[in-house]
DNA sequence: TATATACTTGAGTGATCACTCAATAAAGCC
DNA sequence: GGCTTTATTGAGTGATCACTCAAGTATATA
């Protein structure tokens, strides 16, 4: 009896995240997603419910999506390989909405008004991080990497030196490319 | 014959410097200013002109404060102290308003937009970068780091941990002590 | 084909946005 | 004290914000 939705929702969610990463969350506005999703006022709502439940959505398929790329990258060519790759990667990436990472934009921009998404985001951060411990505790046990390092921090480490790489890749007047292949060195380091 | 104005305009300054800092461009409002800074809308427009030139005036601010702050430090204690010793500041002071540098906020949210602001932070952010790599030059100059280092290299890439330490350090999860310690103890390695 | 059940549409909601301006108040100079 | 000049005030501007909802439309089952 029911009618089905002529759109693909998981593409919508898709299209948003890309919009949301790029502009921001305050920076995106209904009329924004309406336009570029294809999409009249009623059936935003009726499909999403809020912009903050979409860009929910988008924020756990973004992260979602990272984790597993990471992961998949690791089990073909190995942990260190994989945290060595992984700069380049964020970075050369022409058809990706925006050098920045998401999580830590949506962090950077919500987290002083208290807003939950902050906390999502920060969250999602988190799994990140853990991710990459993770990979470090791989590399240790492969032998690739020295026992006597706190794989926790060195994930943390590593995290930051990504953000901040990811950000200044947005920059005109930074060489970007250096910049990963330092950050991939000093893993070589340990 | 005329009137003096009730307020001292370079606390104004300073203040929504403070809160723009914190909250955000789009995160503040006219309302957040005025009732902040204690100025009616009339004030508020006869003192500055506008939302975004009022923040232009708090980017200049923040972006002389820091370098003139680090320049006077590296005069104190040597241009690779200061350095090393930076991380460490730019994460402890408590009475700042936010962690995270108000430039990368500035630049990360408003740049997408195509929004002057973001030019003006990005330009401030070079010429932060341009200071960092005299500091470095500096050093090299004084032996206290090896000649065959490119400063300009080393500067975006200290800049760019700084950023991802400012970062990092808004979270819970992260320890900004040991990122700080560690990204300074690379220094060390130069 | 008839009907039930969703999906689609777009004008419209009150709230808030950055900002304006005419009226009023206060300070310096005569 | 009177006059000039500027600061202060706050109600009000149109625009945009996220969001609603009743009416219309299309589709799968019976």
């Amino acid at each position: 009896m029911p009618r089905k939705p002529s759109y693909d929702r998981d593409a919508l969610i898709a299209q948003a995240r890309d919009i949301f990463w790029r502009q921001g969350w305050a920076g995106t506005s209904l009329k924004d997603l309406e336009r570029e999703l294809n999409l009249k006022p009623g059936s935003f709502y009726a499909a999403f419910g809020s912009k903050d439940a979409l860009y929910a959505l988008a924020l756990e398929r973004y992260a979602q999506d990272g984790v597993s790329r990471l992961t998949a990258m690791a089990d073909e060519v190995g942990p260190l390989q994989a945290l060595k790759t992984q700069p380049q990667i964020v970075i050369s990436a022409k058809e990706m909405p925006a050098r920045a990472c998401m999580l830590a934009k949506t962090f950077a921009e919500l987290q002083a008004k208290g807003h939950g998404l902050a906390d999502k985001a920060g969250a999602h951060l988190e799994e990140m991080k853990e991710c990459f411990a993770t990979l470090f505790r791989r590399a240790q046990a492969a032998g690739e990497i020295g026992a006597h390092h706190d794989p926790d921090r060195l994930a943390a480490r590593y995290q930051s030196d990504l953000l901040g790489l990811r950000l200044s890749a947005e920059r005109d007047d930074v060489n970007a490319i250096e910049l990963a292949s330092d950050i991939a060195a000093d893993l070589d380091r340990l």
